[in-house]
DNA sequence: CATGAATGAGGATTCATTCAT
DNA sequence: CATGAATGAATCCTCATTCAT
């Protein structure tokens, strides 16, 4: 709601904003408890109300955030060249693993959406602003050079690794049991993802004869 | 907890689990409503707890339920014989996919034991009773017949359909926002498909040279 | 409330009394169950209203049984004779000593009419019909013979005895704690009572000179 | 649960707590009602959870408070001197009166943990420190002197008086059927305690021959 | 006589949110 | 900016009691 002015309350602000994230990621939006919020960021409850407005406004933010992350990534492959087009689909798997590595809440706060989804307000619609453009161009320069196909489009190409890292981390755990290997361990993750890769986009890139 | 003895009684008890899974699926565990099942159900509130203990003795039943109903595709796949081993791969995936569309709840009670998962006692272990054997041997065969490639382990064969089918379900909604499509759609959920089984199994199997 | 008929009638009867006596005297009345005590008696539910009318009937029955029961106790001393005189204040003491031992749900209950009391139908007056008077007139020869002071009444030499076994049995848990003594324990309950005995009636009847 | 801050708190505090007290004394555990101690309380329903966690945490509370009382009424007998011993049976019997008499609820609270006791974690084990010491010093000059029998223990003789005033005030209701008395007469209570006094303790201590 | 199913009025407890300082 | 106190609308769950067979 009000941004906080002086250092010491956007401290107190951030600090009500990672508390809030993981108890969102972790309860879901009606299991989070503002008290808990506001145990966990030591900062009193009242606090909340005044810089978020309430829980809703509180969630929307942490959930804004949330977009801006995968959109962070994205941006990162825009570095990418031509000449990383015959690995294009094993970068952007390796891509999505890693970030979900690194931002272990990320997917439990975007499956609310698809869970709940509806109550809070949607975000700014980014989706424009994406730099999928970006990958598309390298992805249509491998179709022309014939590493990938014609019969494939730029919006499967993406969706299987979207689908595979996000399904593999947030059925990790649901999967192990299923599967009888755990996939928390990294030997286990890096065998499956070096096959699925090969799955996938074969030796270089997805040749389909 | 306690069985329904009688025929009303048991019609009773399924009115509840009925809606129940409809309550636990939409707003998961912290958000569904008691009082909301019994509305639903037409019953009074108290029959709940006579028949399920309480709250998360009813969440616990419906979770069990879930997992017959994967235990239940699988065995499906028993059916499968040599001749179709070259299409193995897509007969899965499109198994999947039509489970998922007839049983719309399923990935969201699903979803919730890796989001908040634990709280409720794991049901009876049953993966050791899939009939993932069956599904093995014939995937085997397909490698021996150099459909499959001897590089991928079954692990990964199966693991790949099951996270696509499973992610397109669940993330149908802001997929659909990203790519810009909308992945409800029957015709575009086809091509997709269609590509997609092209990008993983090849025209035929997944021959990966 | 309604009386049982058959025989079969009179024992499901009788096991709803005692299992209700039982649950009454151990959580007192807003504590009981009604369900509890149906379980217990092995019984339905719908018995206990047939029988009893409702709760608070039921209650009074067990109420009623239990003045019954120090009427009965009183009754054994129409035994004694002049040649008890002696020995009367040990005889009582004794007897309603061991009566609290025989029916150690008699306190519970008993106690419950003068901290809750008042809510239920006092049952019929019987004080009129008990036998003291054949107690008074003991202690009125007693008396004459220099036996008993004539400065202490009837009232209070009874009421003594009666104080003294009520309160041993119904705080002997407390006082086990504040007196550093295991009450329960027979022979420390045989010491304790013969010091009483000696304090109250000295060593023969209680010459106070 | 949390302490209070604030005055303003404390008071709130205090409130809930002698609401408290009167709930419990007069309707038992099972019986008090949250609402009616709120409503008597005149605070929100909710404090007494932020206050003292629950029902039973609240319920502890004052019994602990019980523990208190007697010994802070067990303190005032510290002020006894060697000059008091013969008449030691007769002060501790009329300070227990005036005790029940000042604190109604008193046997009330106590009472309950007899009926229903083990329920509620035992308050710190506070019988060590009580001043019994000092009486039971009083007591053997007694018996030194004379005035009390070497056969009758001081724990016999600490018993007798601690039980006929709390059994006089508790049973006070049904004792005045049985007898035919107003207990609650101050007149009848006087002359009873005198005759109490007399019997127990002689013209002076408790001679017995 | 006996039973399982059903009911509705509570009753304890929680929780987002606001107030007062 | 910051805090402890306070609130009222839920929310889960219980219990005496009645119904229907």
């Amino acid at each position: 709601m009000s941004d906080a002015a002086s250092p010491k309350g956007r401290a107190t602000r951030s600090r009500i904003f990672e508390a809030a994230t993981r108890e969102f990621a972790f309860k879901g939006f009606a299991g989070a408890r503002i008290d808990v919020i506001a145990r966990e960021a030591e900062i009193n409850k009242q606090r909340i109300y005044a810089y978020f407005g309430d829980k809703d406004g509180l969630f929307l933010e942490v959930w804004k955030r949330t977009f801006e992350l995968i959109y962070e990534k994205t941006q990162e492959f825009l570095y990418l060249t031509e000449e990383d087009v015959p690995d294009l689909g094993r970068i952007i798997l390796a891509g999505y693993m890693s970030f979900h590595e690194r931002h272990p809440e990320f997917w439990r706060i975007f499956v609310m959406e698809n869970l709940f989804g509806g109550r809070h307000g949607r975000p700014g619609h980014t989706s424009g602003d994406t730099p999928y453009g970006h990958l598309r161009s390298l992805y249509n320069i491998g179709q022309k050079k014939g590493i990938y196909s014609n019969d494939v489009s730029f919006e499967t190409f993406i969706f299987v690794p979207t689908a595979i890292s996000f399904f593999y981390t947030s059925n990790m755990k649901t999967m192990s049991d299923t599967l009888e290997t755990d996939l928390s361990n990294p030997a286990v993750k890096a065998k499956l993802m070096g096959e699925i890769s090969l799955m996938l986009f074969g030796e270089q890139g997805c040749h389909v004869d």
